[in-house]
DNA sequence: CGAACCCTTGATACGCTTCAACAAGAGTGG
DNA sequence: CCACTCTTGTTGAAGCGTATCAAGGGTTCG
């Protein structure tokens, strides 16, 4: 039944797309900048967690936290991506959210002293790093700029998800779809192109509509001239028109 | 054509309902336990705040801060209620989220060093306080205390919204009402009760629904025997039915 | 090859919105 | 005082948007 070992396995896109090999030493140092706000100048209140973080090389399928767990971590992925959304028996994964790249995964849980409330799971080869709660917390009183770079980053995250609540509120399927692709597009003049690394399903779950209406949201925009698709890659033909639709 | 001065003032449900008149003195000293932990014990860390704190007392209908306005406080409203959302020309007002009694309005966009992506505006007479964030900033590198502080109430805005989200894309809004009428109901033993605190289209629009559907629902619950609609009084008599229909 | 996974397309069903009409309450002004 | 207006909640009919169910083709892997 299970045919690579997790019923969730990602199945790339394309198996050309898998990521660098990229082995790195256990002992790499870790670029906490992008995890904070981008701004590596003077991150010496950085260093500090250094000797905290732990590591974690997971491949895809495998659990990162469960939502029953206690949360004693803060969590991120440095490189991979990391799905967040409920594990299911009967359905594969109910994924709601997916993390890439640098970045953080849970960064809430850990100060309420409680469980995470979500599942997460390796969407692919992904490299964590964890860093233990109470000895964050012990680094925060020696050191008031990482406070401030935690507070930003939280921040951040509340930013993100009020814009996500609006969208799921007051906008309709094609409007998410379209403000997701404009998120997601890159190369800009001429050739704008969107490639999708992911399935098509996990990206509709974060659209919250079902794969049928995604496949059929983007064909009309095809049909309309606005885009073309093109299996994994979408090319953008009228950027305007899109941000267009994407506009509030 | 403007009959009360404003379009969306709020013509409470029960005129009786308003609030207690409450007129404190410019200097009342604020309690910051309610808008952090609840844990007033050990809160020396906090009486720097009442130094930087900016009082302000608005009437129903008034904009605490507008979307593009720049943001440079941290804002709490103390008492009364406040609405998040847009305000748009022609519709009255746009609601998504309403802050009651004493809780935060806004604690992340003025770390983010750009505009509130709110608008706000009061929905009763209200009494705010305004943290200056340079300020805050300032006091934080000498109290590691309020730092934690300040990120617990960040997480905790972080989990809340994890779960809006959550519920906007994986439940039907027959489930999203009973899952608010559960967080609001009070008065254990026998008698469960929700008075209604705003109006219908307003507890609507949280729940990203028409105020149609809304009385539909209720109707309906109402015919199953689980709700006694009153007015703005709803009686819960089957409280486990309800919990049921809430959950997952 | 068949099995298992993916995406796509079509037909149908359901949930919720939209539009329109109505009754009730509250403020206003003749 | 009553008529008038404005707002609110309610109910019904029609329509749109999206989910669901079912079938078929493409690809990869054993």
């Amino acid at each position: 039944m299970l045919r690579r070992g997790c019923t969730f396995a990602a199945m790339l896109p394309r198996s050309s797309e898998l990521p660098p090999l990229h082995r790195v030493r256990a002992e790499s140092a870790i670029d906490w900048a992008p995890l904070f706000d981008g701004d590596s100048s003077g991150a010496a209140e950085l260093r500090g967690l250094d000797a905290l973080g732990i590591e974690r090389q997971l491949s895809h399928g495998e659990l990162v936290f469960s939502r029953r767990q206690r949360a004693e971590h803060l969590v991120a992925v440095i490189s991979g991506s990391v799905g967040l959304g409920l594990a299911r028996d009967g359905s594969p994964f109910h994924l709601q959210r997916s993390v890439h790249g640098p970045q953080w995964v849970d960064l809430s849980s850990a100060w309420l002293d409680g469980p995470y409330g979500q599942d997460a799971v390796a969407l692919s080869k992904a490299r964590l790093v964890e860093l233990p709660w109470p000895a964050v917390r012990e680094l925060l009183h020696g050191e008031p700029a990482l406070a401030e770079r935690l507070l930003l980053s939280l921040a951040r995250q509340v930013q993100g998800l009020n814009g996500l609540t609006h969208d799921l509120m007051h906008k309709d399927a094609e409007r998410r779809l379209a403000v997701w692709l404009c998120q997601h597009c890159q190369g800009s003049d001429a050739e704008v192109i969107v490639p999708l690394k992911e399935r098509k399903r996990d990206i509709a779950a974060q659209l919250a509509i079902t794969p049928e209406t995604l496949s059929r949201l983007l064909r009309q925009l095809q049909r309309k001239g606005v885009l073309a698709v093109r299996g994994y890659t979408v090319q953008v033909l009228d950027l305007p028109a899109l941000q267009t639709l994407a506009q509030d």
